[in-house]
DNA sequence: AATTAGCCTACTATATTAATAGGGTATGCA
DNA sequence: TGCATACCCTATTAATATAGTAGGCTAATT
């Protein structure tokens, strides 16, 4: 299942993606506009900050912004930030690899070589698709 | 993240599908053979015997078996019985749909889009996917 | 200086997962 | 018939992650 965090994250980029120019939006404009718990977004967007996605601004008139082109975000770095791993199971991870404890040859293992597939895919489709194709900008 | 219940039914399953003939198995030698624990196995061969996936023999000599050909097994049925819905979220899911209540059009939404696609890419995958493939047999 | 708005830590409620415990019931064989 | 075998079923629990809440701090603007 998707993390609400995710899904949240997601849905405040693409709201500051859609943001005509780099006027600062505040966190409580988002939370109303997308339904989202203010506190909430708000260690979401910190989040992003920190991972170099948004950039902020104290004070009166301040707020977060984008710091790079929609088209440039891609969807995987913003899924392994907020998500984690891109695979159901940490033996077929690229990122967050783990060794299965029970399971004594991976490359035998029925699991990991149908997990393998779905990472593929699932990998592909978030590298191909960036923040500019999901907001329409 | 896939569930270690999922995975677990899938290697039993693979398991009794590398069986030659159709004699039952018990759970415990499935249990030690691929480092499950015995009562939680238990309860997921039961999962799969109540759908249709194996049978069961009681008593002496007794134990699980499969009932159909590997061949004739989708992984997306397995996965949809052990794991429950393949969508990333609720309102992109085929059988198991729900509604977001925060969002008011799904049509509009950049979370919608994108895990519609990495639905369609890993329903194919489980679809196309049998028992047979995952166990050489 | 006062106000605004982000920054940060800590806590809590809820749900899910992964087991564990323990007894019940059908089957096969001597 | 009786006993051992092995599946059947319910209930409980420990651990973990998620989602959200509370509250105060700090920097920037006017």
């Amino acid at each position: 299942m998707l993390s609400k965090k995710t899904k949240y994250g997601i849905k405040a980029l693409t709201y500051l993606a859609r943001q005509e120019n780099r006027t600062p939006v505040q966190i409580a404009t988002i939370s109303k506009s997308e339904n989202i718990s203010l506190k909430f977004l708000e260690s979401i967007l910190l989040t992003l900050r920190k991972n170099d996605f948004l950039g902020s601004k104290k004070g009166k008139g301040g707020g977060y912004y984008i710091l790079k082109e929609p088209k440039d975000i891609q969807m995987a770095a913003v899924m392994r930030i907020l998500e984690g791993p891109i695979s159901m199971i940490p033996c077929v991870s690229l990122n967050f690899y783990e060794k299965c404890e029970d399971c004594p040859d991976e490359n035998a293992c029925a699991v990991h070589k149908l997990m393998a597939q779905v990472r593929d895919s699932s990998l592909k489709i978030f590298k191909n698709t960036t923040l500019a194709d999901l907001c329409n900008c």
